[in-house]
DNA sequence: CTGAAAGCGCTAACAA
DNA sequence: TTGTTAGCGCTTTCAG
């Protein structure tokens, strides 16, 4: 394959090389004839820039990536396509970059704007530690999306999308308080977890306390770190677990749909029946989550709302027409057929 | 943030650019000493190389691309933490690239390699029809992972890695026979669909023709055009219909797990159950499969293994070590509790 | 073992 | 409206 490049273009037209960049990308200052003689030409000739070039060329790129701590997550892999969409409709080149548990989101990021010559880096899922994380020498825009921000923690004043993970908690436990259950489990993140789990893990708290309802710490459960975080898998453990301590409790609270899957499977197992003996809630909203027996009550998170919040934002501060927001949007909850009345 | 180059981590130590440059590609001619010297420069002015200048200088790129029609499916997304693993332990870089059900694969292929240099190609699941898309076109070595080659059609003898379609189709078909059903319904892709469920659904036709038991077309159904494929919603859909038209059937064969999910919520909203009523099978064998009620009997597919193989097979035809190989794998029945002997 | 210099394909001044 | 040319940051001969 003889690559065809822009010389090769422009030696065939017989113009200069910059009468084809300015082709190619639109640029005003050339005629209408010129530039659809060599349109053509490219077409004929199958001509594609190449990228590297370009990026080495222009000062900067027009690409943006994203980061996502877990690719395999179906909450976040329900969302690149969308992502994709949004991103090119605004002309812009797309990324996604997985990163590992280990490794350090935000050095990563750091490390692939000065590779790839980033304009805006969109981080997805994860927990920041804005004291510990370097923020600052973030070069490019950023925008956390559904990244949880320790409330412990200084507030950063980034840019971030996502729902208030307290208050969308709180008020799912409120739903289940509302129907006259007191004795609430739930199974939160892994132990020490300062991310989204522990934020709808506070949100619980508040609602009990809210309710007057002693909280027992026995009922509150982590799920386990030697298994994937808010997988079927490892809420089928938990909540096994949780059954076998012979605790009485009327309704579970799962922080994922997925996890709520697991623990649906336990309850069975265990011979007991969702809702008649346990009322159990998820999170997320995935669709999944219409189709399992029975259909579960759940805050659904608004996913292409989301998406495209995120884009605006980030797309706003590279243009310099906006600054750094903080976008929450509200859960929805639906409800379905995994809860009763006490 | 002024960018490090490599003329400054040249200049810092007082060697060569080119000294540098072997320095951290691990090139051989070049002290110890020096290197060590120059790595940690490196290490302490954070310099990271650029890519794009990296692949432009260079005659060609490291980078593999994996091509993928639907970046949502499930069945796809929880391949990709894998892919990265094994190319990245290859020394590979990684591109993740989504195609839209309108564009046509083959052809993002090529304008990709062009655009980035890429030394390789793996496409993901779809659809390859050999004879009109370009494959000799494809200037790199390229593997089809999971993707159906129509069996009507002129084989290529392109690199490919995954099951038989077909024959897993009729195994699975087979077992409900064994266990004495002679009425299967089975849920199949699109209608004129030449893909995977196209595969699996001839495998249906061969396990009844083997078996003597006539082929009854209304228990053929199929995937509505309307909504995303393979997907729960899908097959509640279509599950639907097919009970409504008071068809008698003991068993019922989905070519997809998620499919399956969505045929369970309609067979029970139905008043049936499951297996008491109708026995389901699924195909794939997603871990979510083990989690619904009752857990699903499916094919499962080795998609750990389908990935070593193909970055295998992959990077062998790049290092001129092996040819295209089409790798078959079997795949698993996994006898679980969705089915029941008449 | 090391350095100088010539590109890689493109963009973006600067001239014409 | 066009062409010429100097880089962009790196790899890779080719000399030393």
């Amino acid at each position: 394959m003889n690559n065809v490049t822009i010389k090769d273009i422009a030696r065939i037209c017989k113009v200069g090389v910059s009468t084809v960049s300015r082709a190619i990308n639109n640029d005003t200052g050339i005629s209408e004839e010129t530039r659809n003689r060599i349109l053509e030409t490219v077409k004929k000739y199958h001509y594609v820039p190449n990228t590297s070039a370009r990026n080495l060329g222009a000062a900067e790129t027009n690409t943006i990536a994203v980061l996502v701590y877990s690719v395999t997550n179906i909450f976040f892999s329900s969302m690149y396509g969308m992502f994709q969409t949004e991103l090119e409709k605004k002309g812009y080149d797309y990324i996604l970059h997985s990163v590992k548990d280990t490794q350090d989101i935000v050095a990563e990021g750091i490390r692939l704007v000065k590779e790839k010559r980033l304009k805006g880096i969109i981080f997805l899922g994860g927990w920041i530690d804005p004291t510990k994380m370097r923020l600052e020498d973030i070069p490019v825009p950023y925008v956390f999306c559904t990244v949880y921000q320790d409330i412990e923690l200084p507030k950063s004043d980034s840019a971030s999308v996502g729902i208030d993970d307290i208050e969308e908690g709180r008020r799912i436990v409120e739903y289940l308080i509302e129907r006259g259950h007191t004795r609430i489990a739930i199974i939160g993140g892994v132990e020490g977890d300062r991310a989204t789990g522990a934020g709808r893990l506070r949100g619980y708290r508040e609602a009990l306390e809210g309710a007057g309802i002693p909280v027992d710490e026995r009922l509150i459960r982590h799920m386990k770190k030697n298994l994937e975080e808010f997988t079927a898998k490892n809420g089928y453990a938990v909540c096994k677990e949780l059954l076998e301590t012979g605790l009485e409790f009327t309704a579970l609270f799962c922080v994922s749909d997925l996890t709520a899957v697991g623990a649906y499977r336990a309850i069975y197992e265990s011979g007991r029946r969702i809702p008649d003996d346990i009322s159990v809630v998820g999170f997320d909203g995935i669709e999944l989550g219409d189709y399992i027996e029975p259909p579960i009550t759940t805050m659904h998170q608004p996913r292409d709302q989301m998406v495209i919040e995120t884009v605006r934002v980030l797309t706003g501060m590279i243009d310099g027409t906006s600054r750094a927001e903080q976008v929450v949007l509200k859960a929805d909850l639906l409800e379905r057929a995994s809860t009763r009345r006490l």
